[in-house]
DNA sequence: AATGAATGAGGGTTCATTCAT
DNA sequence: TATGAATGAACCCTCATTCAT
């Protein structure tokens, strides 16, 4: 990659950390694209330099997003950990980027009804992905005999629907840690699964 | 309360029901009122003739839901039963509140992206009590020893977070049935506080 | 005329008192049917049983108020005051018929902009006529001898313009009665036009 | 200035000019943002530009005059003529710019049915201020002697009043010229005051 | 004689998007 | 690269008017 192009993949990600805090927080319909524009000191116009459109715009941060989460999930599969370490794993991790990048996350929630067409099929497809490393996680501990046997997928959707809504209610500010609520939670999850 | 009262409030809580379906699918900036009224073969402006704004209509769905919501826990809690029925109970009835009444269940999130002032207040206020709800049978357990020692806010937080997304993926024409996943989901979650 | 036609005549005139005071208040555009429907604890769709349109209610209201001005002049030049006398008179009538019925009064500003057609045809008609009693006085002082040599024209719509503008800053808790007013006025105005 | 903010000063000017007349022909509520905005050749949306709203396009229309009227008023105030000199160079000026810019000048008439909170307080203001400036006049002329004991405030209601109601009937086209009327008036309002 | 309900045309305003500079 | 200016489609909402009852 020649350092011009750099270059731009760097501004492009200053623009993307900055988009989301604004999407993430009025919404992608509530966020006109001068809230944004604002933010970045930049005018309107600008913007459509580095993004085709908001739609565009929104796809971009979507993805920077989830591309973190998969390359962490798969770092965690590919160790040598028990499938009981490795959904603990899996579950802290889930909440220290959740809780951390609270903004950027929460972009991710109802994407039908964001996205339409070739950006949709994306979306769902990465979401997909990310869901199937949780279920070889369970399905390995269920194999290893680590784990009770049960309902693989309602598990999953269990337990990422509890990860997922932390940011309906997680502020830093707020009573609880990341690290508090990554013990209790991992604890709570891993008592429905264990033996 | 006179006939056309009635008259009235059974014509609004049909808009409400049509309405919902339609903010639901496509989210509150999403749908237009000509979305709506057009479904309901009615037109644009004569839907203010029965509610004041866009604001109203969306915050009259959400109460309809939540009163809803409230009413049925509050029978349970009154109950008789034990606090772990009483836990199993609750979660079998969310369950098949929102899965019965997806769209209009589905309302009820981010609010603060949708109302503001008043309207806010009065959404969060009604939120809070029925999670209060949920707060009182885990202590309630507790007390009778029914219970580990859980953290009440975390554990509730949990549940309510894996219930609530089922609303992202639960399908009637999907794998599972409403019977199905309440019954995994009681278990699944009774495992985490039984002793 | 019958009795039944009599009744209807004297609600007509109630609403007009009514609605006058309405759209003298907020203007003809600024003020809606119901607000002067609500005024008179009607409602809005009652009205078309005695007025046309909008326009038509406002028409009327415009010509109850210059029949009663084209009335108390007429009887004005019919005496057998001297042309000094007359046009005090007319001054003091006007001034105490605009302060007494201000609100009806001030409906009869810049009627191109409420009127059309037929409707804008007969008020400034109906106008005109006023306009030409005064002319009239002016011109008889003239030829008694009793007034200066003056542009008779330019005179009236001097008295007129001074006369109407009352309406702009009239209050009867304001600082001058309408007696004051009367008085200060045909004496300024008169000096205009005596030798 | 730069040249920029130059430029878009002469566009809103031009805009002014062009909505002002719309604006006094067809009233506040009566002229519509399209109507204004077809005139320039803009499309509605275009003139959110350069204005906040309606209302805020009407407040810069009126304060572009009222500025104009209280420079001229101002310099004539702190010349060295004789206070009737002075009063009869208001009344021709106050003429020459009403009957000249006839559009803009009708703009400031009832501004209670037009604006609302802190604009309506600025108008109200402004015209105060033009109104004391009379005021001053006539108290010198009283001061002097050049005055009879007139009542200050009554006769420059009178006066204002009369000269107001020039563009209800002045046109070009019509019979009087500018100055035709602007000797007439300061001729016979001056008789009212000399001794 | 009155009204509840519905309508639809139109108004103000917002905003993603474009494009010349 | 960046932006100022313009656009136009779409949205929410208002309101005069109608009409069955």
């Amino acid at each position: 990659m020649s350092l011009r192009k750099k270059k731009i993949e760097k501004k492009k990600e200053e623009i993307l950390r900055s988009a989301a805090e604004v999407l993430s927080e009025k919404g992608y319909h509530g966020a006109t694209m001068e809230d944004i524009a604002t933010k970045l000191l930049m005018t309107k116009g600008s913007m459509y330099y580095y993004f085709k459109n908001k739609e565009d715009l929104y796809y971009q941060c979507h993805k920077m997003m989830i591309d973190k989460s998969n390359e962490k999930i798969e770092e965690i599969i590919n160790s040598n950990k028990s499938a009981i370490e490795k959904l603990s794993s899996a579950i802290v991790s889930h909440i220290q980027l959740a809780t951390t990048e609270k903004t950027m996350f929460s972009l991710m929630d109802k994407p039908e009804q964001k996205f339409s067409g070739e950006y949709l099929a994306d979306i769902l497809q990465q979401r997909s992905d990310y869901e199937k490393y949780f279920d070889k996680i369970i399905n390995e501990g269920i194999e290893t005999g680590e784990f009770d046997n049960v309902d693989v997928k309602l598990l999953r959707l269990l337990i990422l629907g509890s990860l997922n809504w932390i940011l309906e209610w997680y502020s830093p500010e707020g009573g609880k840690t990341q690290d508090e609520i990554s013990e209790a939670f991992s604890d709570y999850l891993l008592r429905i699964v264990k033996k």
